[in-house]
RNA sequence: GCUCGAAUGGUGGAAUGGUAGACACGAGGGACUUAAAAUCCCUUGGCCAUAACCGGCUGUGCGGGUUCGAGUCCCGCUUCGAGCACCA
C-alpha cells in the first residue's frame, strides 16, 4: 500500500465522527483536564496557516493528555458577536446574522480538514439566544450586587439597601463611584428615583455618566483596550472624549484581587507583568489642601509626599468639578476660553502634540505643612480620571510640573542634597532631603525631613500626615471601570427597560431578551443606536413580554434599552459554558462545574493581555463571589503562542519593461521589486507559466534567468491579502495532506515565538512521514513488511529515547524538538531496516497526537480494532538507554586533550584511576600537582593541574 | 522615561553549567535512471594544515567577572522586539 494520504484522512476523520471518538462526558472515574483555546471570531476571510497554530500546540496536548488517561475537555465554537459583520450589513442589507453563519460554515469546513479532536456537541456561539441568555443573566446578577469592601466580595445590593434603611452609609465600605454619607432617615426619605440613583452608585453593573471614548467613525463607544494612540483599534478612526451615560461594569473594585491573583496562577511572565502595568497600583497619600480666603478644602493625591516642601503651585484637571469653585471673576474669561479650548482638542491631538498649556484659576491653596500659599492652576496635563484629578506640583522633581514652571515662570525648589534643576527636574527617588523645611519655616511639632533619605522621608511624612489628620494612606489604581454599552446592532441587548428613566432588570424568567429584527443597521435619523428602529422593543410588564414599541404607556409598557453589550460580554464567560453548553436552567450546572472546575490549559495570542484575559479573570471572580464558579481563577496556565507572519516574494522588473530579472541579477539593472503571490512560487524558485497566468499583464512577461531558474526575493511582512502572502492551510492539505501541515506548524519554531511560515521547508516534514510509512510498508511494491519478532537492543533504545524525549517536550509544549526527536527515531529505524510490531506499535502511539491520520491507519494496519487516541500512552523504560560503553572525555585545565572508552557501570573512581594511570595523561601532568579530577557522569573528565 | 523579553551558521532553530550548531531547509557532490521525478548516500560555522587521512586554531551581539569548565550564572553596555506612558 502506498502513502495515499487523500484517501486515508478522510476516511479517519469519518471513523471519529461515527464512533464520536471525540465526545466527552463527566465521568468521575478519570482525572479531568480542560484544554482551551481562545475560540475565533468568524471573519469573512476564513482561516489562513497562523490561525490553526495554536489548535493544532493544544490538539497535541489535549490527545496526549487522554492517552496518559485524562478525561480531556477540548471544545471550539465562535465568538459571533463583532464589528466587521454589522459594517457589512451596513453597506450590503445583509443581516450580520446571515454573513456570522456563513463565515461559521467557511471555519468549521477548514478546520474539520485539520483533523482536530474536538468536542462539537460542545460547540458553542456568542450570538445565539440560548448562549447570551447567561451573558443576560450575569449582568443582571452584577446590577444586583455590590463590591463589599469589608469582606472583599461581591454581595446582593439587597442587604445593601437594608443597611441603608436601618443605618444609612454608617459603616459601610463599598466600591462606589463616589463616596456618599447619608442616614437611614435621609434614605427612607428618598424617591424612587433618588434611591436608583444613589444605588447606581454601587452596583457592579451600573449606569454612570462618565468621560467614554467617543468613535464618530464607528457611531459607538469604545473601551480603553480597543483605543490605541487615540484611534480605534478597529478600523482606526479617530477617537475623542465625551461625557455620555453608559453602562458600566465596576471592574476597578476587583483591582486588587486581579492583581493578587496573578501570583496563583501559571502565565508567562510577560503577559503578568502587562496585566500588572494595566492595573498600575501605586501607594501614596491623599493630602487635603485648604483654599485661602475660603472654607473650599480639596484633595490631591502623591506618591511623593517628601516633596511637600518644594510644592510651589497647585494643579487641576479641566474637567474637575474644582474648576468652578476655585475660578475667581477676574480670571473666569480666560478660563473658560481654556476650557473651551481643551475639549476640541481629541485624545490623538492631545497625544501628538505635547505642548504645554494652562491657566491661572485666580484662587490660592494653603500648603498643610508650610501654611504657605501657592497658586491653584489649570491644565490638561493632568488627568481627571486618575486620582482626584488634583496635584500638588513639584516642578524640582517631577518633569512634568518642571516643564509647566518653565513655561509659565513658577518658582522650582530643589529639596535633594547637590541635585541640579537648571536644565531638568531630578525624578529619581533617591539622595538625601534638605529644604525640608528651610529653616525660616520650622515650627514647633513641624515635620522635618532634612538629612533623610527619599524613602525615608516619603515613610515619616505618610505618618506625620496621618497623626496630624492631614490626610491619609491611599492606594490608586490605574485600571477603570469598562463601559459596557455599545451603540451597535451586533451584540447581546440588555435586559432592561426604563421606568420613568429608572432602569429596571427584566424579569429572569424572561430571558434570554432576544435581539429584535430591524430594516437598517445605522444609527436612526435622530442619533439613538440602531435598535432604535425595531418596532417590537417595549416591555409589557403585566404580561412579561416583548411588545410593540407603538403601545409604550408609561404605566405597564415600557421603552427597552437601545444600547447592546460589547464585544467582550459573550467571551467573558464562554469557558463555563463549554462545561454544560446546553443546560437552560442555570449558565453551568453544579455538577459539570464541580467536575471541570477550571480550564487547565488555554492558549491564544497575547494581544487579549489587557482586554479578553482581564475582563474574563473580573467575571470569573465575580461569578465565584455570587457562587457560580468553583474556581477564583479561570485560567490556570495560559501559553500564548506566536503570531505566524507572512513571508512574501517579490519579482524585480527592469524599470519599463516587461522583462523580469533572477534575484541574483538585479543589481545590473535598474528594477523595481514588485509583490508575487507566494501560492506560485516554491522554494523562492518562481513557477514561469503560472506567473504569466496570474496576471494579464504577465502573459507575455520575459525572464532572465539564472542556472534556468527565477529566484525571488523575499520579506517578512504582516500576512494580508495585499502583499500576496496568504497562504491557506487548505492548499497545503491539498498538496501534503493535514498531517504533514500539523507536524509543519509546530516544527517551524518554539510555540509561543513569532516567525514568518516558510513554505520551503515543509518537503521535508513530508519526507519524514513517508518514511515512517515505509517502516511499515516496502516503498517498491506496497507490500506490509512489518515482522513480529523479538526487538533487537538497537531497536529497543532507539524507540526508549523517543518515548522519553517525546513525554518531556509534550509536558513544555516544546513540540519543535519532538518533531525532530521522531525524525531522527525513524531515520534510526530506517537504518537498521526495522520493522518490528512491537517497536511500530509504540512508535504510531507515540506519534497519534502529532499526526492522527495516518497514526490511525498504522494502528489499524497493526491489527487493532479501536481507535488510537484510545490506547496507552508509552512508558520509557530506561534500562533500554543504558550504553554498554561510554566514551569520555579527557580534559587538563578544561581543554580536551583525548578520549577514552569505559563500561558503562564504571565508578568515577575506577575512571580517575585509570585516567590517571594513562600514559598521555602522565605525559599531560608531568610531574605538576593535580589539584582536582572532576567526573562528569557520561562525560567529562578534566583533570586540573 | 519605566517594565519585561530576545540576540547562536546562508535560513528556521537544538543544547538540566559539561564534546556548541541536534533536527530540518538551502547549497555542493555522488548512486540509481535513456531522461525527469521519487528514493538513497556523502560534505556543509570560519580559518589553517595535508597528496590523503590524522590534526590545529577560532567561534554563540560587545566588555568584564565567577568556575577546572560559560551560549547557559553575575556585573556593565549595544541593538532589536513587546507592554505601559502627561497615572502625580
Amino acid at each position: 500500500m502506498e502513502y495515499d494520504f487523500k484517501s486515508i484522512e478522510p476516511k479517519w476523520r469519518k471513523y471519529w465522527v461515527e464512533n464520536k471518538t471525540y465526545q466527552v462526558t463527566e465521568d468521575d472515574s478519570k482525572p479531568k483536564f480542560y484544554v482551551l483555546n481562545m475560540f475565533p471570531y468568524p471573519s469573512g476571510a476564513g482561516l489562513h496557516v497562523g490561525h490553526p497554530l495554536g489548535y493544532i500546540a493544544s490538539d497535541i496536548y489535549a490527545r496526549y493528555k487522554r492517552q496518559c488517561g485524562y478525561n480531556v475537555l477540548n471544545p471550539m465554537g465562535y465568538d459571533a458577536y463583532g464589528l466587521p459583520a454589522e459594517q457589512y450589513a451596513i453597506q450590503t442589507g445583509q443581516h450580520p446574522a446571515i454573513t456570522t453563519e456563513a463565515n461559521i460554515n467557511r471555519y468549521r469546513e477548514q478546520l474539520d480538514k485539520i483533523g482536530f479532536c474536538f468536542d462539537w456537541d460542545r460547540e458553542v456561539r456568542t450570538c445565539e439566544p440560548g448562549y447570551y441568555h447567561w451573558t443576560q443573566w450575569a449582568f443582571q446578577q452584577m446590577f444586583n450586587s455590590y463590591y463589599n469592601n469589608h469582606t472583599c466580595k461581591a454581595e446582593p445590593i439587597a442587604e445593601l439597601i437594608s443597611k441603608f434603611e436601618t443605618s444609612g452609609t454608617e459603616g459601610i465600605n463599598a466600591a462606589c463611584g463616589e463616596e456618599l454619607s447619608f442616614t437611614a432617615e435621609e434614605w427612607n426619605g428618598y424617591s424612587e428615583k433618588e434611591k436608583s440613583d444613589v444605588l447606581m452608585n454601587y452596583r457592579i453593573a451600573y449606569q454612570g455618566e462618565t468621560m467614554v471614548n467617543w468613535c464618530q467613525g464607528l457611531g459607538t463607544v469604545l473601551a480603553n483596550d480597543e483605543v490605541v494612540d487615540g484611534v480605534s483599534e478597529r478600523g482606526g478612526f479617530p477617537v475623542e472624549q465625551k461625557k455620555m451615560t453608559q453602562w458600566c461594569l465596576r471592574v476597578s473594585a476587583y483591582s486588587q484581587r486581579l492583581l493578587d491573583g496573578l501570583n496563583s496562577i501559571d502565565w508567562s511572565e510577560s503577559i503578568k507583568e502587562t496585566q500588572k502595568n494595566w492595573i498600575g497600583r501605586s501607594e501614596g497619600t491623599e493630602m487635603q489642601f485648604k483654599v485661602k480666603d475660603s472654607d473650599v478644602e480639596f484633595t490631591i493625591f502623591t506618591t511623593r509626599a517628601d516633596t511637600i516642601f518644594g510644592v510651589t503651585f497647585m494643579v487641576l484637571a479641566p474637567e474637575s468639578e474644582l474648576v468652578e469653585t476655585l475660578t475667581t471673576d477676574e480670571q473666569r474669561a480666560e478660563v473658560d476660553a481654556y476650557l473651551a479650548a481643551v475639549k476640541k482638542r481629541t485624545e490623538r491631538e492631545r497625544i501628538a502634540d505635547r505642548r504645554v498649556t494652562g491657566v491661572f484659576s485666580g484662587s490660592y491653596a494653603i500648603n498643610p505643612l508650610t501654611k504657605e500659599a501657592v497658586p491653584v492652576w489649570i491644565s490638561d496635563y493632568v488627568l481627571a480620571g486618575y486620582g482626584t484629578g488634583a496635584i500638588m506640583a513639584v516642578p524640582a522633581h517631577d518633569s512634568r510640573d518642571y516643564a509647566f514652571a518653565k513655561h509659565f515662570g513658577l518658582e522650582i525648589r530643589p529639596l535633594i542634597e547637590g541635585c541640579d534643576v537648571s536644565e531638568e527636574s531630578f525624578d529619581a527617588k533617591e539622595g538625601i532631603m534638605v529644604n525640608s523645611p528651610r529653616e525660616e519655616q520650622m515650627y514647633d511639632g513641624c515635620l522635618v525631613l532634612n538629612g533623610l533619605t527619599v524613602k525615608e522621608a516619603i515613610a515619616k511624612t505618610k505618618e506625620y500626615v496621618k497623626a496630624n489628620n492631614l490626610g491619609r494612606i491611599k492606594v490608586n489604581y490605574r485600571l477603570r471601570d469598562a463601559i459596557f454599552s455599545r451603540q451597535r446592532y451586533w451584540g447581546e441587548p440588555f435586559p432592561v427597560y426604563y421606568k420613568n428613566g429608572i432602569p429596571c432588570m427584566v424579569p429572569e424568567s424572561c430571558l434570554p431578551l432576544e435581539l429584535p429584527e430591524i430594516k437598517e443597521y445605522k444609527p436612526t435619523e435622530t442619533g439613538e443606536p440602531p435598535l432604535g428602529h425595531a418596532t417590537k422593543w417595549a416591555f409589557d410588564i403585566k404580561t412579561n413580554t416583548v411588545v410593540e414599541k407603538s403601545l409604550i404607556d408609561n404605566e405597564t409598557v415600557f421603552p427597552l434599552e437601545l444600547n447592546t453589550m460589547p464585544g467582550f460580554a459573550g467571551s467573558s464567560a464562554y469557558y463555563l459554558r463549554y462545561m454544560d453548553p446546553k443546560n437552560n436552567t442555570c449558565l453551568v450546572s453544579e455538577k459539570a462545574d464541580n467536575y471541570w472546575k477550571s480550564v487547565d490549559l488555554y492558549l491564544g495570542g497575547s494581544e487579549h493581555a489587557t482586554g479578553h484575559l482581564i475582563y474574563s479573570r473580573f467575571w470569573n471572580k465575580f461569578l465565584h463571589d455570587i457562587g457560580h464558579s468553583v474556581v477564583e481563577e479561570p485560567f490556570n496556565k495560559l501559553i500564548n503562542q506566536g503570531m505566524i507572519q507572512g513571508r512574501s516574494n517579490f519579482v524585480y522588473r527592469i524599470k519599463d519593461t516587461n522583462t523580469f530579472v533572477s534575484l541574483g541579477l538585479k543589481d545590473k539593472y535598474d528594477t523595481t521589486p514588485l509583490h508575487v503571490d507566494v501560492n506560485i512560487v516554491s522554494n523562492d524558485i518562481l513557477d514561469l507559466d503560472a506567473f504569466r497566468a496570474w496576471r494579464p499583464e504577465y502573459a507575455d512577461a520575459q525572464f532572465e534567468l539564472e542556472d534556468g531558474k527565477y529566484i525571488c526575493g523575499w520579506a517578512v511582512e504582516k500576512m494580508s491579502k495585499s502583499m500576496f502572502n496568504v497562504v491557506n492551510p487548505d492548499t497545503i492539505i491539498e498538496k501534503y495532506g493535514a498531517d504533514t501541515l500539523r507536524i509543519y506548524e509546530m516544527f517551524l519554531g518554539p510555540l509561543e515565538q513569532s516567525k514568518p511560515w516558510d513554505t520551503n521547508g515543509i518537503d521535508g516534514c513530508h519526507r519524514f512521514i513517508r518514511k515512517m510509512w515505509n517502516l511499515f510498508f516496502d516503498n517498491r511494491n506496497g507490500e506490509l513488511i512489518v515482522t513480529d519478532e523479538t526487538p533487537s537492543k538497537d531497536e529497543l533504545k532507539s524507540i526508549h529515547k523517543v518515548i522519553k524525549k517525546v513525554s518531556e517536550d509534550v509536558e513544555n509544549f516544546s513540540y519543535n524538538t519532538s518533531v525532530s526527536a521522531f525524525m531522527i527515531c525513524v531515520n534510526e529505524l530506517t537504518s537498521l531496516k526495522s520493522h518490528n510490531k512491537q517497536v511500530l506499535d509504540i512508535l504510531v502511539r507515540l506519534a497519534a497526537p502529532f499526526m492522527p491520520h495516518i497514526a490511525e491507519e498504522l494502528w489499524h494496519t497493526l491489527g487493532h480494532n479501536d481507535s488510537v487516541c484510545n490506547s496507552e500512552w508509552p512508558v520509557c523504560n530506561e534500562e533500554y538507554l543504558k550504553e554498554d560503553s561510554i566514551t569520555y572525555s579527557i580534559s587538563f585545565n578544561g581543554k580536551t586533550r583525548f578520549t577514552m572508552d569505559f563500561p558503562a557501570e564504571a565508578t568515577a573512581q575506577e575512571i580517575q584511576d585509570a585516567v590517571l594511570s594513562n600514559e598521555k595523561a602522565i605525559a599531560y601532568i608531568d610531574g605538576k600537582a593535580i589539584r582536582k579530577v572532576i567526573v562528569v557522569p557520561k562525560k567529562i573528565v578534566n583533570v586540573v593541574i
